[in-house]
DNA sequence: CAAGCGACTTACAAAAAGTAAGTTGCAAAC
DNA sequence: GTTTGCAACTTACTTTTTGTAAGTCGCTTG
């Protein structure tokens, strides 16, 4: 395999992915959906730092992508549980080598 | 291992490493330049629809965390050389990581 | 000697993220 | 029984990041 087919077969799903990790909170977000399914406060407070108004972009882009599910449950009161798809949660694998190498490779 | 002492431990690193990868273009960046050194011009075509001006700051980041090496070749004509660094270049198990997944799991 | 390449740099516009306050529906506190 | 507060958003506005285009500098090629 040349050079060339190697960077094309390694670019095109590559980028797909990093025009989604590739934007502020979305790896993190995943991350914490990791263990189960969260209320939107508990996500939030889970991931100190992002605002309201951007967990909420986020999510929605997630739901787009069918990586997170939202379901609503009628109260009172009213909650929302976000939960990964099958598709979401096929990203662990990738997410622990990532936080792996961090660990062996990143400075703190 | 609780859930909350779950997400602190997968979440610390994480959140370091999404620093980087959530940045946009660097993710596609570090790929491109997996299959050996390239110059700035080629680097630039690898990764179609980046800019001069973001793909050289997304160089100096690299750089000062160690994961991309930068030589310059004195000319003339005058090139630079990039390279990852045994650092870079241990996040390739991640990437095919992440690039398996995108075929299996993201729509394209 | 005009035009172009390589590796940037600069200036300016558009898009994304950050910040803070507001909304709606209810419920416990005072 | 009115104020306070939470949950899950939404809106308005500021700041930061990206995108776009042009410019620079040394050299080379037609």
């Amino acid at each position: 395999m040349s050079s060339a087919q190697a960077c094309e077969s390694l670019g095109e799903p590559l980028s797909r992915v990093m025009t989604l990790l590739g934007k502020r909170w979305t790896g993190v977000v995943l991350a914490t959906l990791m263990p189960g399914s969260v209320y939107f406060s508990e996500l939030r407070r889970g991931v100190p730092g992002i605002s309201d108004r951007v967990l909420n972009e986020r999510l929605t882009e997630l739901i787009g992508e069918n990586l997170v599910s939202r379901t609503v449950i009628e109260g009172p009161p009213l909650r929302v549980r976000y939960e990964l798809t099958e598709h979401g949660y096929a990203l662990r694998p990738a997410l622990d080598q990532l936080t792996a190498w961090a660990q062996e490779h990143l400075a703190p």
